[in-house]
DNA sequence: GCCAGGGTTTACAACGATGGAAACGACCGG
DNA sequence: CCGGTCGTTTCCATCGTTGTAAACCCTGGC
């Protein structure tokens, strides 16, 4: 209950504060005697590090911060459990920062408002640019970008390739015969080309042109947010329109379970009138009915190689290797929205690509 | 990139520390033009303070601890992020735990591990006792538990009336005609009678009395966890087992959705031959197929009164308060899991509870 | 011209922990 | 019996910031 000092102990124990620290630190030149009398005065009062001061002296504090658009969203959801999962293994533990995908918050991240408190940086950047990276102002400790990338390599980047994700996505439906396949989740307004919205659509666009399908305009339905409410709208706005999809790719789960939601409203048929899939593989799509087929990437390793490379920049005794971007791996997971009562959670395709675990990653 | 300390801003500026200090904390007495000319090395250099070193002086850090089970919940992911956004209005920052539920991961928050790195804690704990609070290792911050009580009331504590909603639950069941109405989610293994089964469970009786239905044991579906995956697999064991309920009070919203799914796998229909109800109200439920009818907990409302609470015995100036148990509101929403497809998210009942905002909250 | 009184600035000492070097003692070999 | 060595312990300085109190400077009144 009460502040329990080095120099309490060492008072009580009648050695010195280093020496108290030192057993504490399981310094090894310590008398076996003096190391039991003080271990037993530690347990007696209860001693705890300050961190605090640990950190100031130190100069790290085992602290990362991981920025990402919104909790609500079940993939960001996932992905923190497994980063702080994998944070643990490293001995470090994660704070949390809600950016809501708004520049000024992700910028505040990574000017480092949090200077001195966290060690690294994860962040799943929405809306900065290049330039934000590389001000002044900016980051001075090191940061690990996830899914959306920009500017030329100046961090460390890990995510899927959303290209490939999104054409095995498109070709699965073209395999099932589906011809005007929408999709829903692009952001027009974004100029950003190495947005995710971007890259999916083009993954999108080669798959029906490596299928000899035309590339429709009209059946691209745009969102403001990849939430389950504009999945939904979109795909209203499309089937109002008199567009007449017999798939959706919705560029991710949770905009695929707006589009579900919608089309049991209007009483369409899936797959049976038009075959749904998304992207993340979040649990929820396991569960949904009809369950739904995806893209799954590897989250647990997206999780994992992310956590690792910011150790590796952290630990003072590894040279600094120039800025990498890893590939994550990634499955087609295909069920019941595209295959019908049928399936069985079919691993249709397995993606090639493989997460080459950075050097010096733990397990 | 370079670090900037008080010193060499003081240095550059041709001023001495403390003067810097003045400037960066908006002190009262600094003569304009000094202010002016400190406040340009400050832009020019960089400068961001040192939190470690301003924790240590000031004895607190800013930060407080989230400890939950599992994000992949999304109870709990969704109340995480109302955590963090409640903590931002207060100017706390969210570190978050993860216990999985594990006496041993509980255990250790509480005892400290991160001492002195957070000021104070918001738990839902799971399996921890009520001497794990008091013991000689225990805390020294505070303390809001969240959902479980346990004990005497040694901290604060946040949640609705588990029985009350329980029994709302059943309540609306009940009057829809059902009359086998089965539970999904006890815990017999858990002798804790102020656990959240075992006070679910006690509405459910309640209700059933209330309606002079009889409490029949074979309409208990006990589970190990509370996902869709157990779920799904106690209402699979209910059916098999020959139970023949015609409605499914699931202990929470996740439990709900497992169930959901294994009812269109057996090809039941909902709510036609068996009605489904919730509690959590989450996201997933709103957009689930068919909509999931649930007890909505006032989430937004339990992160502020929580984080109230902490923020306000972290304020050194208020005199201490004995510590309270506040009852969080909560609200029946009937939706196609119980009403059918005429269902459009009615709220049926109101709970009585109210949230009083404890003195000194934000906003 | 001196002193009081105000605003402004500075020196100093913490906050709690730890790295490094110095001090201490015991043991050993010459 | 002394110097050297090694293991153990202590002293000191330091991490970067800020509260306290004292020093400083200027103005205005007597």
């Amino acid at each position: 209950m009460v502040r329990v000092r080095l120099q309490d102990v060492a008072a009580r124990a009648g050695v010195s504060v280093k020496t108290v620290s030192n057993v504490v630190n399981g310094y090894r030149h310590v008398a076996p005697d003096t190391r039991a009398r003080v271990q037993l005065v530690l347990d007696e009062m209860g001693y705890r590090p300050n961190l605090a001061a640990r950190n100031l002296r130190a100069g790290r504090t085992g602290v990362i911060a991981l920025a990402l658009p919104d909790l609500d969203n079940p993939y960001f959801a996932e992905l923190t459990g497994s980063v702080v999962r994998a944070a643990e293994k490293h001995g470090l533990t994660v704070l949390v920062d809600q950016t809501e995908g708004l520049r000024d918050r992700e910028l505040e991240v990574v000017e480092g408002f949090r200077n001195h408190l966290i060690d690294g940086l994860v962040m799943s950047p929405m809306a900065l640019r290049a330039k934000d990276l590389t001000g002044r102002a900016a980051v001075d400790i090191p940061v690990v970008l996830l899914g959306e990338k920009f500017g030329a390599g100046a961090v460390d980047h890990v995510a899927i390739d959303n290209v490939a994700a999104a054409e095995a996505a498109t070709a699965h439906l073209v395999a099932l015969g589906r011809t005007r396949i929408a999709v829903v989740g692009d952001q027009p307004g974004s100029r950003r080309r190495s947005g995710v919205a971007h890259l999916r659509r083009q993954g999108w666009e080669r798959a029906l042109t490596a299928a000899g399908l035309d590339v429709d305009e009209r059946l691209v339905a745009p969102v403001p947010a990849f939430d389950r409410q504009h999945g939904a709208a979109a795909v209203a706005a499309l089937l109002d329109d008199g567009a007449r999809p017999d798939a959706l790719f919705c560029f991710n789960d949770t905009l695929a379970i707006g589009a579900l939601r919608l089309l049991a409203d209007r009483g369409i048929d899936v797959p049976g009138d038009v075959a749904v899939i998304g992207i993340d593989d979040v649990a929820e799509g396991r569960f949904a009915v009809p369950t739904l087929s995806t893209v799954a990437p590897d989250k647990a390793g997206i999780a994992r190689t992310a956590v690792a490379m910011l150790a590796e920049r952290l630990d003072p005794a590894s040279e600094q290797r120039p800025p990498r971007d890893v590939r994550a791996g990634f499955e087609l997971v295909a069920r019941e929205s595209t295959l019908g009562r049928s399936a069985s959670a079919v691993s249709a395709v397995r993606a090639a690509a493989a997460v080459p675990p950075p050097r010096g990653t733990a397990r």
